[in-house]
DNA sequence: AAAATTCTACGAAAAAAATCGTAAGAAAAA
DNA sequence: TTTTTCTTACGATTTTTTTCGTAGAATTTT
């Protein structure tokens, strides 16, 4: 119906968002003390992170609420949904559109658990039913 | 011995790589015409090409040759290394430095071909070996 | 050899992203 | 009820990224 979609966020956005996905919705302030306790090598000024926010809900990239005289932010889509974005974009940019190449290094690096590998043989199993 | 790593690269930079990744070192005429042969949309002028490149040159991402008075230029790092450092800065800015739950959603939407999920069966197998 | 073409270097401008200062309106504390 | 504290809006600046125009050297074509 309406043609407009959420742009996809630069990494700063991304990295509020994340706060926010994390956390449920929630204040500028609390935010901005989140971002600044992950990375106190750097500190982000407060109406920076607001400002970051209050253009992310200019683009739709978040929403706005006022609870109790003050202003709550959520993310305008899930995180699943925009994971599914960024990776597709991500894919096309650095593994020339080939997902099983980007697989092949994630777990070509030796990090993954062996609950999560049993996770992904589940994964591949079901696909594989289901493909036949 | 030289702390100086190779930055990463923005996301044309990263479309230039991929020139020369795919097709061996290059020219800058050469790269420039594979770019605009790939997105006619935008049509990007020559000289554009040739100061990304020159800065990439700068930033360390690229070196140059020269070969019959012309510049020929190759990426600073072999693509597998460049795929590594990018997956790794991708997989914490969206996936929260899960690599399993990445894999788990490239694997999701269903375009893997059999082919390659034998691939990815064996890698599995393989690390379960070394694991144990 | 003159004209046209092809390159590279370089400066600069346009566009996008990130950062902050200040002002003004509440709310809370003194 | 002053004073202090918090918050938001907004403009402006700075930094980074992207894009080109122009000039001059070299090469190739007429």
């Amino acid at each position: 119906m309406n043609g407009k979609i959420t742009p996809v966020p630069t990494d700063s956005e991304l990295a509020i968002l994340q706060v926010l996905w994390q956390n449920g919705p929630q204040t500028v302030r609390f935010v901005n003390e989140t971002l600044n306790a992950q990375q106190p090598e750097k500190e982000i000024g407060y109406t920076t992170t607001l400002k970051f926010m209050q253009l992310m809900l200019d683009k739709g990239i978040l929403t706005r609420d006022i609870i109790e005289r003050s202003h709550i932010y959520s993310p305008a889509i899930p995180e699943e949904q925009m994971q599914e974005r960024l990776l597709k974009g991500f894919v096309d940019a650095a593994f020339r559109g080939s997902a099983s190449s980007l697989v092949l290094r994630a777990l070509g690096n030796g990090s993954t658990s062996q609950a999560d590998l049993e996770k992904i043989k589940a994964l591949i199993n079901e696909i594989e039913q289901n493909k036949e």
